[in-house]
DNA sequence: TACTAAATAATAATAATTATAACTTAATAA
DNA sequence: TTATTAAGTTATAATTATTATTATTTAGTA
């Protein structure tokens, strides 16, 4: 956790980007909770607990920032917020998730599915792509599992 | 398309909601900008010329109301606004994009890249796809011819 | 033609985000 | 070190997109 904190330390000083104690509280929260997909008000939230001086306009503009410097993924699941979602280390792309339709959960899938889809699409389009967002809608298991038994009870 | 038009009248008498002629002009509207990804005010401003009376609230039901009935895909490209995107006649799924980050050109890609890694999600993940949303963030070909000819002046 | 639920216009209200202004802190140069 | 400048911050105002409310109108139907 350090050391990544200490990567994105460097990431901002070679943009000659300050790390102030406002953006590290904020990154420190991004990383602990890296599972979750937290909307700019729910960082707002959890930044505060550690530094309760913080304004909501600073969150908004740090994670605009990090999400410039392709730190974070500024993502939209169709609700009205956009979400912000830590890129994996040394990933060039977002990852992909899956929402569930039913339950409301999201998951994640790390690997990259999207190489072969990229190819065709520069060779056929003549696209040069940079970055993708694939999300697909659905079912997820446990809530397909829950439906099978509903049905045969 | 005024057999598309009967198509969507169809669809929405089915499910019993009404062909109001706000609903109509909106549809319309859809209709002959379907190469574009119009936001809620955009659609306004046009319905407005067919049908003046029209309130924006009004156009924002419809486009939720068209939205459930999978006749429009409700998108995000990352600005604020959320575009609507009139899906192909029988599709079952979102077409895919490719977003220009240099010009901000969107151009759709109609064919259905996904079915392969859709297989490969629900094999590994046991999720049920019933929708995907993909965009490709890059550059267009038309931004790549320019890009060299500035290079080679 | 008259009825009734559904739909609408015209706001008002809310939620998310961005801009502004005054102030503080940090970096840099003399 | 001190003076100067730039960057960052808070607090708040403003803006923009969207949704809710309420009184009124209308589409579909008996």
């Amino acid at each position: 956790m350090e050391h990544r904190l200490d990567r994105i330390k460097k990431e901002l000083h070679a943009k000659s980007y300050k790390l102030t104690p406002q953006r590290e509280a904020t990154v420190r929260v991004l990383l602990e909770r890296e599972e979750d997909h937290l909307s700019a008000e729910d960082v707002y939230l959890l930044v505060k607990e550690k530094a309760p001086e913080i304004g909501l306009a600073t969150v908004y503009r740090t994670l605009e920032l990090l999400t410039e410097l392709n730190i974070v993924d500024k993502i939209n699941f169709g609700d009205g917020v956009s979400r912000y979602d830590l890129r994996k280390e040394g990933a060039k792309h977002s990852h992909h998730h899956l929402v569930c339709t039913d339950c409301g959960s999201v998951e994640e899938i790390i690997e990259d599915l999207l190489d072969d889809v990229e190819k065709i699409v520069a060779k056929e389009w003549g696209f040069l792509v940079k970055d993708h967002r694939l999300t697909f809608h659905g079912i997820c298991k446990n809530c397909q599992e829950k439906d099978n038994e509903e049905r045969s009870e």
